[in-house]
RNA sequence: GCCGCGGUGGCGGAAUGGUAGACGCGACGGACUCAAAAUCCGUUUCCCGUCAAGGGAGUGAGAGUUCGAGUCUCUCCCGCGGCACCA
């Protein structure tokens, strides 16, 4: 059997006027660094290139210029061309492709039809993403902060029935199938993000007759719901909400509806909502909560409903402040005591109780009182706090006062939460788990009784304000309890465990969750972020949508026969809210041949994200008029190595992945994922430091770069400059150094000698060729350049080099400076192509090396170097090392502790000194 | 806030847990030259020491593991990128 093929693909990039800036280059030679050792490493290499064609900008163009996009994209492809062959780019230009050719967008069109037969694409009147500059709708990923991916303009939401694909049908494989690819993890990260799993559980509150499920990931929070929110779009407001609030909610929802995107994340912050009028009856309580809508709850995700428990949720809180509701504490915070004295030690048993903490105030000042404790030896500061046997929280306080303070007026002011500490308790040598009950107690007036001499003793009461507390208190939880004395009660979002909820007060939050979901009938379920793609767009440079409508404005797939449906040339190009295909009335109205019935075309075409959803598989036989691909070429897929910028992570990527497994699924193809390894070139900063743009003017074109230091030394510099995957500026006095490098590479030809290599080169150049080949395979480029500079370096030392050394260097520098190794091969009377030449093979005999300089370590410092045979052992370097004089008058008068030898390495002595 | 990546000379950056600063740029000194460019040679982490011998410090901060930490573990700080009312 023929040894799978390797594919090495870039993302195939838009034509765009302005031509290529040195910042592609970095990708394109990064890739083709690999195809290039592929190729010499005797494999069978597919390395094309191609246009994605279709897009605004050509059409953007077409508007401001009148040249019409065919005519600008034909011009631009073949500048591309020039300048990726000038730089030495080895693709096969007999697979060119340009998607905005019939005979590609037939198979653009055939996608769309696939999907539509499987249930994948449909059609849906909502809300979208509207670019009021482009005149088109937008896919979530292509909103970036409100605003619009290409143009930047803010964009605004309207009512729009619109094509989708249903990639929401697919997000746990591609979250899961993530997995199994060599992908940058950022990129995975970006993905796992955008697909936004979450795992919770659905549960119903009924209002009359209606029942609202809201869909939250703490069902064991359910206690301390004290209203509901609902999203202003969701369909039971009008329902639920009672006349006199009418006129209120529908000014809430009509203005919702005219915030753009911008406005709602600036907004962010700022809670506002109405009350419906109506109340919902707790499942379990059987209370009666408000109902509200809110516009911070989005009706695009969950159930477009939630259950708010502002005691432990940011956002709800945020809420409850706004309209003054109840905010009720279910969890209680966990603390683990992570600092002596009472440090929790996990290894002894722990012991649960129940005490309250308390601050008492000072009749007049601003201040608390606080417990130095003297008594024991734990060194403890305090507020004042007692365990709870038989009495209440309450009573357990104004008790404790009297015998520990002897202060007869207090007063509670109110309780502050209920706490938890995991702490080891001195006296009673164990730990604890004490879940504390945090009041505010107020003194009324001084007045105090005798205390005993034995309370006396035990502790120092000192007043102190909040500030002196922070710093005196010890246990964490009187640390965080000070905290909700300062600034009040603050939603508390971790697990915990329960308190006010009746039966399952107690029980840990994952405990509780599953049986409170049990009891209230709710049901686990898991949600997405994920929504499904909005392929449609308004505009004209694009592929057409292969539906016809009928009179009765029903939709029909056009028949696979009669794809593709032509573009037509005609058009007028002026932005105006529909597809300019709207105006062409010849191209849109037509007769079925079939039917004889009068239909009309969908003017929308496709987003440019469907043409490159499968392009790749096309590459192989990109001209195949039997199919959207070759199926006898589909041994080249997956891709093997894709090179591309990680701008495209939640754009492309997500894309081509789910359409590949919608293809696997049609049996049409046998992988899932359609690039197994991809690395992502990082951009290239102008020489100020900021992103190339032509109005900043600090665009580096490579046929500048190209003109002055050729292209072999633009190609070296670039995989030179940085780590790939960096973001780097580019620096021209940093090419000097490459170009130098090739000089003398190039003038090195004439120490070439016909004699056999020596003992000295040897080592040196078997080095090399496994370094590059090593760092290549890891996409460490610019190491490979470094190794070959220092191998040049060490060899011009000599005054001749052996044509066999000279020969190996030549052809490991080949993939990274093709157009000068090919004129030295040459030069050296070689047959062929360097470029085809097989890459040397490493000989391990020359990676060992005959000597070693042998660092003595002692205590840690490198005292001194000697020169060591490699075929010494331990015992041997170790005499050697000790006869040494200058070692000697280190290790005098010290007691050895311990000798560390690893040949080859160094030595390490460690004394007592 | 969450997620990801990173923090090493004047700069871009090297470094399987084992000599920190490879390679390149820049800078400085020298050779060649009438001179300049190009080229070649040397120096270039910082501090003390005389530009010596020698010594000390040092990879964002602090702790830990180890004979040994830029590298591993924990805590924190800072920068970059992405997401962000996702219940």
């Amino acid at each position: 059997p023929q040894e799978k093929g390797l594919y090495i693909l870039d993302m195939f990039p838009f034509p765009s006027g302005s031509g290529l800036h040195v910042g592609h280059l970095l990708g394109y030679t990064g890739s083709d660094v690999v195809a290039r050792i592929a190729r010499m490493q005797g494999h069978k290499v597919l390395h094309p290139m191609g246009w994605d064609a279709f897009g605004l900008p050509a059409e953007n163009y077409a508007i401001k210029t009148g040249v019409h996009p065919a005519d600008s994209t034909a011009k631009n492809t073949i500048e591309y061309k020039r300048q990726l062959s000038q730089a030495g780019m080895s693709y096969d230009w007999e697979k060119e492709m340009n998607t905005s050719l019939p005979e590609y967008y037939k198979w653009t069109q055939w996608l769309f039809s696939l999907l539509h037969e499987q249930g994948l694409a449909y059609q849906k009147m909502g809300m979208v993403n509207w670019c009021p500059q482009d005149q088109t709708v937008l896919a979530n990923e292509q909103v970036i902060n409100g605003r619009c991916e290409r143009c930047n303009s803010v964009v605004i939401q309207k009512e729009l029935k619109q094509w989708y694909f249903k990639i929401s049908d697919y997000a746990e494989r591609l979250l899961t199938d993530l997995e199994g690819v060599d992908w940058p993890e950022k990129i995975k990260a970006m993905q796992r993000n955008w697909i936004g799993k979450s795992e919770g559980a659905s549960l119903n509150f009924k209002v009359g007759e209606a029942v609202i499920e809201v869909f939250t990931t703490r069902p064991d929070t359910l206690f301390g719901v004290t209203y509901l929110v609902l999203a202003p779009e969701h369909q039971l407001v009008d329902k639920i909400t009672t006349p006199d609030q009418l006129n209120a909610i529908k000014a809430y929802q009509e203005e919702a509806t005219h915030k753009t995107e911008l406005e709602r994340l600036h907004l962010e912050k700022k809670k506002t909502g109405v009350w419906t009028g109506a109340f919902a009856e707790h499942p379990l309580t059987h209370e009666q909560v408000p109902v509200w809508i809110s516009d911070y709850v989005l009706s695009t995700y969950g159930t477009g409903a939630i259950m708010a428990v502002p005691a432990h949720d940011e956002r709800d809180y945020a809420f409850a402040q706004t309209y003054n509701l109840p905010i009720k504490q279910v969890i209680v915070p966990q603390l683990v005591q992570q600092t002596e004295p009472e440090k929790y030690r996990p290894s002894d048993p722990v012991i649960n109780g129940e005490s309250v903490i308390v601050f008492v105030k000072h009749p007049q000042e601003e201040k608390y009182l606080a417990l130095d404790w003297k008594e024991q030896a734990w060194g403890a500061k305090t507020l004042l706090t007692c365990t709870i046997d038989d009495l209440s929280p309450e009573e357990t306080v104004l008790k404790e006062i009297g015998e520990e303070t002897g202060y007869l007026n207090a007063k509670i002011a109110r309780k502050l939460g209920i706490i938890s500490g995991l702490f080891y308790h001195l006296p009673k040598q164990t730990n604890k788990n004490v879940r504390g009950h945090v009041f505010l107690v107020q003194l009324e007036n001084e007045d105090r009784k005798q205390i005993t001499a034995d309370e006396a003793a035990r502790h120092e009461l000192n007043w102190l304000t909040s500030e002196e507390l922070a710093d005196f208190l010890t246990p964490e939880t009187h640390i965080f309890a000070l905290d909700w004395l300062v600034n009040g009660f603050t939603p508390y979002s971790e697990m915990g465990s329960l308190c006010d909820s009746g039966d399952y007060t107690g029980l840990s939050s994952e405990e509780a969750g599953k049986r409170i979901v049990m009891a209230a009938g709710g049901e686990w379920r898991t949600t997405y972020r994920l929504r499904d793609w909005l392929v449609s767009r308004q505009r004209y440079w694009g592929a057409p949508i292969p539906i016809s409508y009928d009179d009765e404005g029903n939709t029909h797939l056009v028949p696979a026969s009669s794809l593709p449906v032509e573009l037509p040339h005609d058009v007028s190009f002026s932005p105006m809210g529909e597809s300019p295909l709207v105006i062409s009335a010849e191209w849109r109205h037509y007769t079925d041949p079939i039917s004889g019935k009068a239909m009309t075309r969908e003017a929308d075409t496709l987003d440019g994200f469907v043409c490159s959803s499968f392009y790749y598989l096309r590459f192989p036989n990109p001209h195949f008029s039997e199919g959207a691909w070759d199926p006898t070429t589909l041994d080249w897929l997956p891709v093997d190595t894709y090179m591309g910028g990680a701008e495209h992570a939640v754009l492309h990527l997500l894309y081509a992945r789910f359409i590949t497994k919608v293809f696997y699924d049609a049996g049409l193809v046998s992988f899932t994922e359609p690039f197994s390894t991809l690395r992502n070139q990082g951009s290239v900063l102008g020489p100020d430091h900021n992103k190339m743009s032509k109005s900043k003017g600090n665009v580096v074109n490579p046929d500048d770069v190209i003109k002055e230091f050729g292209a072999d030394t633009l190609r070296a510099y670039e995989m030179f400059m940085a780590p790939f995957e960096l973001e780097k500026p580019w620096n021209t006095k940093g090419m000097v150094g490459v170009r130098r490098f090739l000089e003398k590479v190039w003038k090195m030809q004439e120490k070439v000698t016909i004699t056999p290599p020596t003992i000295e080169e040897l080592p040196l150049i078997h080095r090399a060729i496994k370094k590059v080949t090593e760092d290549i395979a890891e996409f460490k480029f610019n190491t490979c350049i470094s190794t070959l500079m220092e191998t040049v370096n060490s060899l011009s030392v000599f005054p001749e080099v052996s044509k066999d050394t000279y020969l190996n260097l030549i052809t490991i520098l080949s993939p990274f400076a093709p157009h000068i190794v090919e004129e030295l091969w040459q030069e050296m009377a070689c047959s062929g192509f360097a470029s085809i030449a097989p890459w040397p093979t490493i000989d391990e005999q020359y990676l060992v090396a005959q000597t070693w300089e042998c660092p003595v370590q002692i205590d840690g410092k490198v005292r001194v170097r000697l020169a060591m045979d490699s075929s010494l052992d331990e015992q041997a370097v170790r005499e050697i090392v000790e006869a040494n004089t200058i070692v000697q008058s280190y290790l005098a008068d010290k007691e050895m502790v311990k000798v560390v030898v690893v040949p080859g390495r160094l030595i390490s002595y460690v004394t007592n000194g």
